[in-house]
DNA sequence: TCCATTCTGGCATTGAGTGCTATAAAGTCA
DNA sequence: TGACTTTATAGCACTCAATGCCAGAATGGA
């Protein structure tokens, strides 16, 4: 697990990693992390993930090849934005909340509250997740960069239960949140459903009651809508 | 999801895809998928699996670089030896279960009766099975080999509870199956759990419990055995 | 022997990703 | 203004996976 990390982490220094330094030195970054994402995400969308060279986003971009690895690790990692940021606050909401509040509440809350979004950026995620679970190259990566959500989550489940977060428990507890939250977007990003908080609440909801083949209410689309779901 | 399959489907003709013909005819093969699996997981152990090329591969096996391509679709691939073979016996485990057996003991009883192996094939396994969970190709290349194993899941709770098989509950039921199912290899494979199949039972007593953290019982390891984990 | 079939090997090509180096652009300090 | 440091960029060379193409080897059948 060598290569999860978004920032470029190469021999000479990546444009982002730059802390904020106290007064900006040095010959100024040609572009942007953000403005790369656009360019290539468009291209991406209109000729297709594999069909779309490293060449042809840098050149839309405006930048050399190279110059495109030292902001992303891959062609890859394009489509996942920033997410690592994601991860902070996914930990923070499940540290943060109160000790007898539920695990599977928690869960389901924090999921919920981190995957909140504004209008405007809903037409690009649908484009990111969609790209995500749809081609095989980056269903694949999906697994790698998933693999340290799965860690934030393993290490709450470990904290509530007890063991280490190695374990079978807090591990099964964590991959099969992630596929439940995996499925959420899925079907989300697949049909129009607009209501992305709601699949994912119906998502956890079937987890947390054990897939209970009886109570149908919960495997029906449409069904009772959590409080939350209302954004 | 075009590149699923394991066996080479190419321009020419692969050589394992000939459905036993009625006789043998034209240039027989040089060696086998076997073979080769073989010889490449004792360079992956030794050496790693990115350390390892191709080439180096091929002409441990004797054969030619391109040759190799016509046995396995990627490096990647040569790992999962013969996973489809699997992926039938699932689905008739699946689909051969009383209707009134509750489905997430039949999909339990499933994975753990498609995953008993012999002690000779542990050995092996434990090496496919530690590549695969640490390595991040691998582990990448898992989320687009086990999406066929989700496809039949979902198939099956689809049929349970109705609706399609691409609906958010079937989606979010076959995921989380997955992810209990990954975390008991992966927990096997990594600390010398003997115990291959107790491991998979008690993830999915987890799941199907919907991870109560009141029942203690089940998070803890060695805790009840289902009649079933004496292999 | 001729022929169709099947597998193999070599060659060329594409495309991702990396290491190295020279250079351009910016601020700092004298 | 002119070194000097810092930071970002471009270009080149290289490795390796993967694919298409074609010639040729091995095999059985007519």
């Amino acid at each position: 697990m060598a290569d999860v990390d978004t920032g470029g982490t190469e021999g000479v220094g990546p444009p982002a990693a730059r802390p904020s330094a106290d007064v900006a030195r040095g010959r100024r970054p040609s572009t942007t992390r953000e403005h790369i994402a656009r360019q290539a995400l468009d291209l991406f969308d209109h000729r297709g993930f594999e069909a779309t060279t490293v060449d042809e986003i840098a050149s839309a971009v405006g930048i050399s090849r190279r110059t495109f690895f030292r902001y992303y690790d891959s062609k890859r990692d394009v489509v996942w934005g920033e997410f690592d940021a994601e991860m902070v606050r996914l930990r923070d909401q499940l540290m943060g909340a109160p000790r007898d509040e539920p695990m599977m509440d928690v869960l389901r809350r924090a999921v919920v509250a981190t995957n909140r979004f504004g209008a405007g950026e809903l037409d690009e995620l649908r484009i990111r997740m969609g790209l995500i679970s749809t081609v095989p190259a980056l269903v694949a990566h999906s697994a790698v960069r998933y693999a340290e959500w799965c860690d934030v989550v393993a290490d709450f489940v470990a904290r509530r239960v007890g063991g280490s977060p190695e374990g079978l428990g807090p591990q099964t507890a964590a991959r099969a949140a992630l596929g439940a939250a995996m499925a959420a977007f899925a079907c989300w990003a697949r049909h129009d459903s607009d209501d992305l908080t709601g699949e994912v609440d119906r998502a956890f909801r079937l987890l947390a009651t054990g897939f209970d083949e009886n109570r149908l209410e919960l495997w029906v689309a449409g069904g009772p809508q959590s409080s939350s779901s209302r954004a």
